[in-house]
DNA sequence: TGTACATCAGTGAACGCGCGTTCACTGATGTAC
DNA sequence: TGTACATCAGTGAACGCGCGTTCACTGATGTAC
């Protein structure tokens, strides 16, 4: 035993041969060390020394590095969705509802900055890959569609989608820019709601009625 | 010579021993290597080849890799701020130079996706590391600041501050959107202006006023 | 109920690669006299 | 104008590290009979 050195496990494993859950463990470490220290400090023998367990483990779990990060970014799309979806206010008019999914998705990004970097990195783009990476992204992005579609309803589908591009894009770059600490008045959360209702609130839906 | 082969050089060396100018040499390959393989792909021993040299000839110019990884980031600000600058009409009315600084920012996110991604990287995010990163970046930020200024004449410092976030989010969301190629409609370039203006034109700046 | 056995999920050691970086060196350049 | 010499910008080889991945193995689990 040269380098890996089981002491430092901070592992569920209740001192037995079979770990009982060793996926999730894997992915549940995995997400903590991103948070932590970012997309390019990931190593598969990092996350396997967080878990307890040996470097080899997670080749029973995971075919390889790409695959786990994968399952990483798809439960951080899943993570997006139920952050939006919790500031979602079911009476609201579909308008404010745009607004508080906003709010939702720069909060994402602002509780879990580099978990969202890796969301967005080069390695997922395209789609294909990884089936259920690309699942998860689009039910992140389908109560988008749904609010907008109901702000606009009478729309047709280009139009809704040009509407939806065009609300993405100003959440997605308050997201980025303030998780990446380069819009100073947004560090904070309590004042999350109206910094995004300073962008989003401008979004003039009307140019697309 | 085991690994390295002077053959595969692209370099402007005449075959004297001297390079000439080779500093300036490392960057535009680097930059040519960053266009085409994103970030992650750059090593300096890379680098070192395409310029046509020894895997050790770049320490003479650059302390190590952050050091010259930061001097491209620098030189991708710059380009960005050209780009932006040469989009402007100087006898145009302040509200619409803001749009075309727009148009200047998400054009150079497609035409330098992964310039773009490495000049946001995380790498590089604090200030006071790299000085004339930090001037680069500034020289970026300047014409948007002096433009909104000047949409909003009677505005106090921190108004102008909270306009410039609202603008720079929405047209960066739609750089880093457009260039992750998650906007399929604004993938060439030609309708560029009116998809920018789609979103520009809603920034309501007199919310501000 | 007990036993043979297939299967699963771990282990520990090792391989090989690519990388950043260092070091003693050497050829080229320019300058003092 | 010619020569000694300091300095600069290259070279080539090597070091060491961290990493993904593989492999033969072994302990645990569950199932057929």
């Amino acid at each position: 035993m040269a380098e890996y050195d089981g002491s430092d496990s901070t592992a569920e494993r209740a001192g037995s041969y079979h770990h009982g859950d060793l996926r999730s463990a894997l992915l549940s470490h995995a997400l903590q060390i991103v948070d932590a220290d970012g997309p390019d400090s990931i190593t598969l023998r990092g996350i396997a020394k967080a878990a307890g367990v040996s470097r080899a483990a997670p080749y029973h779990h995971f075919k390889d590095k790409r695959t786990l990060l994968a399952a990483v970014a798809a439960s951080g799309f899943r993570q997006l969705a139920a952050q939006m979806r919790g500031k979602l206010a079911d009476r609201a008019a579909p308008r404010t509802r745009l607004d508080q999914l906003g709010v939702g998705y720069v909060e994402f990004s602002l509780l879990h900055g580099e978990l969202f970097r890796l969301m967005q990195g080069a390695d997922f783009r395209k789609p294909g890959e990884f089936p259920d990476l690309d699942a998860a992204r689009n039910e992140s992005a389908a109560p988008l569609i749904e609010t907008v579609s109901a702000c606009l309803p009478d729309a047709s589908e280009q139009t809704i989608r040009s509407a939806c591009a065009s609300a993405w894009s100003m959440v997605h770059g308050m997201a980025q820019l303030s998780a990446d600490g380069r819009i100073d008045s947004l560090l904070n959360l309590s004042n999350l709601e109206k910094a995004v209702g300073a962008v989003t609130q401008s979004l003039n839906l009307e140019v697309y009625e």
